[in-house]
DNA sequence: GAGTGGTCTAGACCACTGC
DNA sequence: CAGTGGTCTAGACCACTCT
C-alpha cells in the first residue's frame, strides 16, 4: 500500500501480494522458520486463500517457499548448485552426493528416446532407474536407457533383475570411452512415478535433463534425469557451485 | 471414463483431465490449431473451470499448450532447441538466431551479482540490454552486467546512451579473450520487464541462465538471461538442436 | 461489441501429518 | 484427533484481441 498506486496499470493481487511477502521473507523469516498457515495469511492479507495460494505458488517456483500438505509452509534454504556436466556413477569416494542405482529392467523406452537411439520403434533396451541426493534429500530421478547392443559383452550371464544387473550395466558401460556428450535442458512436470521418489506431488514442476552419450559417431545411450526444479540450480562447467541465485542475497535470520 | 478407475488411488481431477487432453491432443490435433474454449471444454468435462484450467496449465507449463489472452488456446509446436553453450553478439552472417543488443546503460547490480564480478556494494556497472528471438518470435532477455574495469579502453568517449553504446561494450567485451564461462540454470518467474520484452504475462515460468565469463581467473561479466520456459529447450554441447524432447514422437496432422 | 483467457471470491470437502 | 495444505465448485468481473 505504500506505493502510489497508478491505477493505469492495475498490477494483479496475487502478484504485489507475492512481492509483499517476498519482501516479508528477507527481512523478518529465518531459513526453515514455519509461515502462518494459508487461512491465516489469506485473512490477514484480506484476500482469498485461492488469491492467497497463487502467491505462495510463485514464491515456491521460485524456490523461496516450501510447502508440504500435512505439515505447514517454510521458508527454503538457497537453491543448490548441482553439476550435470561430471556424472559419477555411484563413484568411489564422495558417497555425499552421487548417482545410487537401485533398479535395472527392460523396456520399450518412448519414441523420441528410441530414434535418439537408433533402435527399432518396439524394440526394448536395458532401463536403468537411479536416484541422486545429498543428505537424504532428493534431488533427481533418472531413466537411463541402454540398448543391449552397447554392451554385448553383457548378454545371459544374468544377474538377477535389480541393482545387481543395474551395477553390471553400467560397469559395462564404463568400459566404453565416450567420445562427449550432448545435453539439453527444458521445463516439465513430474510423473507419478518421479513425483513419489522426489518427495513431491505428481506434476510438480522438474527441470528435465535429457543426456546422449555419443561413443564413435553413435548414441550408445541416453539418460533423462528428473531434477526437483525448487530445490535445484544446475551447473555446468568446472567450478562446481556457483552461487549466483536470481533473488540473491543470503537470508538474514534476524 | 474408460479407465477402470481404481478407487484405491483417486488421482486428482485435473491430473486424469491433463492426460485425457495430452493424449487428445497428440491424435485429434495438429500444431496451430484452437482448441475450444475454456467454459466449453469445461462444461464438455463436466468440471468447473478452474478445474479444467489446472489441467492447461500443466499443459501449457509442458510447451504442449499455449494460451493468449483474448485470443485463445492453441496447440503449441515442439520446443524449440536454444544452444545456450556459444553465444554469438549479433554475429555476422547468421542473423537468424542471434541476440541484439539494444540498450545499454549503468546501474547497480544485484547483491549475488556485484558478489560474482567482485565489485563494491553499491558500485555501478554498465548493463546491456539484449534480446534473442527466431522468426519473430522472442526467445530470452537478457541483462549483461560489465564493471567499468573489466573495459579499460572504453572511457569518456562517450557514444550515446543506448544501442551504440550497448556495441561499443560489446566490442571492447570481445577484444578481451576469455579463459571460459561458467554456466547455471535453475527455474524463475519472468519479472514485469522480461515479461513484456517475451510476449508472455509477469510471472511466467522462466529458465534463468546465470553465465560467469572468467579471464584470467576473474569474472569479467555476468550475464543473467532469460528464457522462455514454455517455448525453450535450453542445449549445450555442440550438436545443436538435439531434437529429444520428452514426449516426444511428432505430432500427427490429420 | 462479442468472445477469449486472467483474476478473484466464499465456501466445501479431501488427504496427509503429527500429536 | 486437530491442523495443515491440496482439490474442487459455481459464480462474478476484468483485460485483452479481433472484427
Amino acid at each position: 500500500m505504500g506505493t502510489t498506486h497508478l491505477e493505469t496499470v492495475p498490477e494483479p493481487k496475487y502478484w504485489h501480494l507475492k512481492n509483499v511477502i517476498g519482501e516479508a521473507l528477507d527481512s523478518d523469516f529465518a531459513v526453515g522458520e514455519i509461515l502462518p498457515n494459508e487461512r491465516e495469511l489469506a485473512a490477514r492479507f484480506g484476500v482469498a486463500r485461492a488469491t492467497l495460494r497463487q502467491a505462495l505458488e510463485q514464491l515456491e517456483l521460485e524456490g523461496r517457499l516450501q510447502r508440504r500438505r500435512g505439515v505447514g509452509t517454510t521458508v527454503a534454504p538457497p537453491r543448490l548448485g548441482v553439476d550435470v556436466s561430471t556424472n559419477q556413477h555411484t563413484g568411489p569416494g564422495a558417497a555425499q552426493d552421487a548417482w545410487q542405482a537401485f533398479d535395472c529392467d527392460k523396456v520399450v523406452p518412448p519414441p523420441a528416446v528410441s530414434r535418439a537411439l537408433g533402435t527399432a520403434a518396439g524394440e526394448e533396451t536395458y532401463a536403468l532407474r537411479r536416484l541422486r541426493g545429498t543428505h537424504g534429500q532428493p534431488l533427481a530421478a533418472e531413466l537411463l536407457y541402454v540398448p543391449a547392443a552397447s554392451v554385448p559383452e553383457l548378454t545371459a550371464i544374468d544377474a538377477p533383475s535389480g541393482a545387481a544387473r543395474a551395477r553390471c550395466v553400467l560397469r559395462e558401460l564404463q568400459r566404453l570411452d565416450l567420445d562427449g556428450q550432448d545435453r539439453a535442458v527444458e521445463l516439465g512436470s513430474a510423473r507419478a512415478d518421479d513425483a513419489r521418489e522426489l518427495d513431491r506431488l505428481p506434476g510438480s514442476p522438474v527441470l528435465v535433463v535429457t543426456t546422449r552419450y555419443l561413443c564413435q559417431g553413435r548414441t550408445v545411450a541416453v539418460s533423462v534425469a528428473t531434477y526437483r526444479a525448487d530445490t535445484c540450480k544446475l551447473t555446468f562447467g568446472d567450478s562446481g557451485d556457483v552461487r549466483i541465485s536470481h533473488h540473491g542475497e543470503e537470508r538474514r535470520a534476524s
